[in-house]
DNA sequence: TCTTCAATTTACTATATTATGATATGATAA
DNA sequence: TTATCATATCATAATATAGTAAATTGAAGA
């Protein structure tokens, strides 16, 4: 195992890659499965740089992946952490004490 | 359930509060349990004042709580998520694949 | 080839995060 | 009260991140 220093910078830069609302709302979109890019721009409301920059550093991070068809590009999770984390977080924040 | 773009910030500004390689040295430290913030720094080798902002970051989000005891604060993760989260990263991160 | 569509890259600015040094607070002992 | 220990806060500078506009690439149809 590589030691924790190492690891840790690793984690945290993984961690960077989701900690951002509106990489969220994208990886929430491809939870539900592949979406091309202009799905994901039509169910969130971004600017269309701004999602293609999002996407970029979601790829960075190996949290999604893409394939091409055509002209479009269709991107979903590659990433069984992620998912795991999205569950995790969903039961915490979007489930429950929803009323405060 | 609130909407997805609230929830978003919330759960983004959380990850954030996880996002940080001195931060997550902390949490592992404080996973075996309660530790005084000397010992924190003992074990992390940080500076005193970095030390604090962190911690300080980290009592923001809800991600842990102190208890002051004399002089002495000491700190304990307080947030069922974050350890869970932290078990997915450590089987993704520290466990498997160490050898690339 | 020329044009257009889908998406990315680049450049720039604004804002946020981090590190560091100096100072302040709160609790206790002398 | 004064000194000291444990820790937090403040100020500042360096760096990273995010948003926007303009330019670029790659694929496909006219």
């Amino acid at each position: 195992m590589k030691d924790m220093q190492e690891n840790a910078n690793i984690v945290a830069n993984f961690l960077k890659g989701l900690a951002n609302p509106h990489r969220l709302l994208i990886l929430c979109e491809l939870a539900t499965g592949e979406k091309n890019v202009s799905e994901l721009i039509d169910a969130t409301s971004m600017a269309q740089t701004s999602m293609s920059q999002h996407l970029s550093k979601l790829k960075e991070e190996n949290i999604v992946v893409f394939r091409r068809e055509h002209r479009t590009l269709f991107y979903s999770i590659d990433n069984d952490a992620v998912l795991k984390i999205m569950d995790v977080l969903y039961h915490e924040f979007c489930e429950k004490g929803d009323d405060k």
